[in-house]
DNA sequence: CAAATAATCTACCCGAGGTAGGATAACAGT
DNA sequence: ACTGTTATCCTACCTCGGGTAGATTATTTG
């Protein structure tokens, strides 16, 4: 509650240098996009630090020197709110991982891209953490232990086969196929899930022909194919 | 608020036989495990209808026919409440993948565990997207979306690089590898976080390496490699 | 310098999560 | 059977936070 301004030096920057503009602006009243670009400063400073619950719209009201309808009227709501948040470090993940897909000279564009998307988890890890991946915090980091179950339970069966075939894999590599076994199913079950051409079956199949690459180029150890 | 019975059956007739059992303690006071027992039943009913904000543990007492202090008593909180509603849906589809995958003589065990989730899905859809993908609603789905707009980027990244190469691929399988990757780096990250000992490099290399063979399996349609 | 419009504030509503404290039932031991 | 103890349950309340009504003050336009 008290100095907010503690990780993430470029957003509390971003926030004093709208703060300032608009104190330049005498007694009140202030453009309202501007209003807007510095309330959406403050949420996402807010939000990163404390994730969606532990804000409440009086503390970005608060922060940004403003009463609560003000934020209002430029967000509808604080889920509007929390999604323009959302959008924007979103926006700045995927400028990122596009700049690195064709920046040098050769380079796979799947390493560059999957290097910017892991630096950027890396060196905004709150931000990551509390906005891109559990929103609203406690309930999501439960869906989290879920998945991290499920990946567990598959660490035990990948060993196990491998063992039936006298194999024997680094285990963090082995957690590594795991985790995105269970990650590619969960999403490419939401999309399957609105389709209505394709059957479990296809489904299946279809999953099985992608990952079933991966976990041979895991376990073999070869870089592509 | 009138008819909760719509969709799901089986849950319904597990909340009834429950609600039976306890009708015939006569005027009340009902062991503490059954009670707990008929709640979860209860509430699993609610939060798979209307998902996590669409319910009030006021409705949960209520359709319970008890008062409110008693779902306190015995689940401590809502989220923990919609964490053991949560825990036992996922149990059911561990359980229903595990039993897939050494189930009938000779299929490969990758794709009848999928098949096993892809059916899970299917006919348990409001479960699977109320309690086990976007847990408090809107925001959750705020998340798919940009899930999903990643996953269209790629769309447009890959159809690129095929058509560079003179290759064509069934749109809708881009699709789908494109929501593979999606998925497998935001869990892949959510796992690598953690770890100090892989730096930036290491998880691309990582991911590159078990990812890329996917791709190229999509492309190729090779069914195993 | 009015009239209309934009920006802002104070004061409030209300729904929902959560709890305090008491009442009633079930059961133990004597 | 009676009494003390424990388990179950309820009524009534608190509080916090999202959201809004309506008045107030600034800014612009004719």
């Amino acid at each position: 509650m008290t100095d907010v301004l503690t990780t993430d030096t470029t957003l509390s920057r971003r926030v004093l240098d709208l703060g300032a503009r608009i104190m330049t602006f005498g007694p009140r009243s202030v453009p309202a996009d501007l209003r807007r670009e510095h309330l959406l400063a403050v949420a996402t400073l807010l939000f990163t630090e404390r994730g969606y619950e532990g804000v409440s719209m009086n503390d970005v009201a608060a922060l940004a020197g403003v009463s609560k309808p003000v934020v209002y009227d430029a967000f509808g709501s604080k889920e509007q709110l929390f999604g323009a948040v959302m959008d924007a470090t979103h926006e700045e993940l995927l400028r990122r991982t596009a700049e690195a897909m064709d920046d040098p000279a050769g380079e796979d564009p799947m390493f560059t891209s999957s290097r910017a998307y892991f630096a950027f988890v890396r060196d905004r890890e709150m931000a990551w953490h509390n906005l891109l991946r559990t929103g609203p915090a406690l309930v999501g980091e439960w869906m989290q232990r879920l998945q991290r179950r499920h990946a567990e339970f598959l660490v035990g069966r990948l060993t196990m086969a491998m063992e039936e075939e006298g194999l024997t894999v680094d285990p963090a590599r082995l957690e590594a196929v795991a985790e995105v076994l269970v990650g590619s199913i969960v999403s490419l079950a939401g999309w399957w899930v609105h389709r209505t051409d394709m059957d479990v079956d296809d489904a299946a199949r279809l999953y099985t022909q992608l990952m079933q690459p991966a976990v041979h180029a895991a376990v073999t150890g070869l870089p592509t194919a």
